[in-house]
DNA sequence: AACCAACATTGATATGGATCAAAAGGCGGA
DNA sequence: TCCGCCTTTTGATCCATATCAATGTTGGTT
């Protein structure tokens, strides 16, 4: 359960993320500031990233993989608040601790920046400043569409829904790969999506044997998910599905 | 149902709101640009500020008030995902249209910006980039508790997370009236809590009967909360409750 | 002062998802 | 190859909240 610093990490412009991250908008230069601070990290699926209340001295960026972001109650209830991707950012400016639970729930890879002088450098540096605003303003919109998920909608709507958000980003992600059929494998056990859903990890289990039973989804083994049509999964998920799922 | 233009309003060093809103860091010749591109609208409650969607060309911050911003599904199902008080800011910079339908809930008055030259003073401001990341990074924050409540607690927990929400914001704003007695006014009608919290209006009413009779809470009509006792009303919303609510 | 419409409460019943329980894969390690 | 653990599925039952249906309350209007 040791974290391991991953090898030959080569310099920033090679970066699978380069141009989704935080250093999106960057020139040359302001990433040779960055290269200074960062250092990267990797975790196990499984492993603890950061407890809710540890000190926190860095900030990072999903490279490869998926963490999630949880609350616990003291009784042991636990919401996903957060689900990161590749790219996505983990931390708070200015904050000492951690708000959430941060763990890995696949092979992760995170670029990790020390805390105090990237502070620094979001005040120095306008791209960055920027592009974290952006990057907030997108996950404030991504949570409250997922406040109307947990709120409002069915068991079924919202394993509808979370398989539509991770098959729509998969797309994105793998659009080279013009496949007909659109198929991914699903990043999470049954109990991490019930955590993402506010249902039991039983319910969750019945919905997917549901929708596969109606066709909606095909399933080879436990984690290969194939959509055969797209438009379906989005109508199951009470979406308005006014097309254009790859915008 | 028209609006109203609030009238004369004075120069912004005297708004309420001056030292908590997007402008709170700005200096004079800062708000002095700002002066130039604002202008307030009043609405009154029940009002629609703008509709899902719409057409949005200006940027907003709340005044005095209350707003909610909800979402709603095809069939009517709708859930409210932010609920816009005094200070709290309107709309995305670089969006085109309305992502929420904007309503009032109580009487309400806003300081508008006009969209595109806020853009451009967000570009050239680092003090209003600085604050609305700020505030953007804080609302996360609130989602993500917000989450929590929808995804995991009772009805009972989640009407005593709201009336806590609401005690704990009116305790900041009149700290300096030391009355013992926490009291306040519901911003809210029945219906607007159970959009917020994911129940229907009739779970509502039946989990406020259930507090009154409990003597977590004190009824004065149907509008006026009185709390006796603030950290059982905590320990009943189900939050850790390790005191420092006037955090 | 009386009425009306919107808001709120309360009651009876139905039901979706939770809970409790057991069995069936699937996978890494000895 | 087999064992044992972890994940997943499936079944039976229960219960919290939704739904359907009246009734009560309040504040504003004529």
């Amino acid at each position: 359960m040791q974290d391991m610093v991953a090898p030959n990490m080569k310099d920033c412009s090679d970066c699978p993320i380069r141009h989704r991250a935080v250093c999106a908008r960057c020139e040359a230069d302001e990433l040779a500031l960055l290269e200074d601070i960062k250092y990267y990290r990797s975790f196990s699926a499984g492993q603890t990233v950061m407890w809710a209340g540890d000190r926190m001295d860095f900030v990072a960026s999903v490279v490869s993989g998926v963490a999630s972001l949880t609350q616990t109650m003291e009784d042991g209830r636990t919401q996903m608040v957060g689900l990161l991707l590749p790219s996505d950012f983990v931390g708070r400016p200015g904050r000492e601790t951690a708000a959430y639970t941060v763990t890995a729930t696949s092979e992760l890879v995170m670029c990790c920046f020390r805390r105090k002088p990237f502070e620094q450098m979001i005040d120095t540096t306008p791209h960055i400043a920027h592009r974290l605003l952006e990057m907030t303003l997108d996950e404030l919109d991504a949570a409250r569409e997922w406040m109307l998920v947990l709120g409002r909608k069915t068991a079924r709507e919202k394993i509808a829904s979370l398989l539509a958000i991770i098959a729509r980003r998969d797309a994105i992600l793998s659009k080279h790969s013009e496949s007909k059929i659109l198929a991914f494998d699903l990043p999470l056990t049954r109990e991490a999506m019930s955590d993402y859903l506010g249902l039991t990890l039983e319910t969750v289990s019945r919905q997917i044997s549901a929708l596969k039973k109606d066709g909606v989804i095909v399933l080879e083994g436990k984690r290969r998910v194939q959509v055969p049509d797209m438009y379906r999964l989005m109508d199951e998920a009470g979406d308005d599905s006014d097309g254009g799922f790859l915008s």
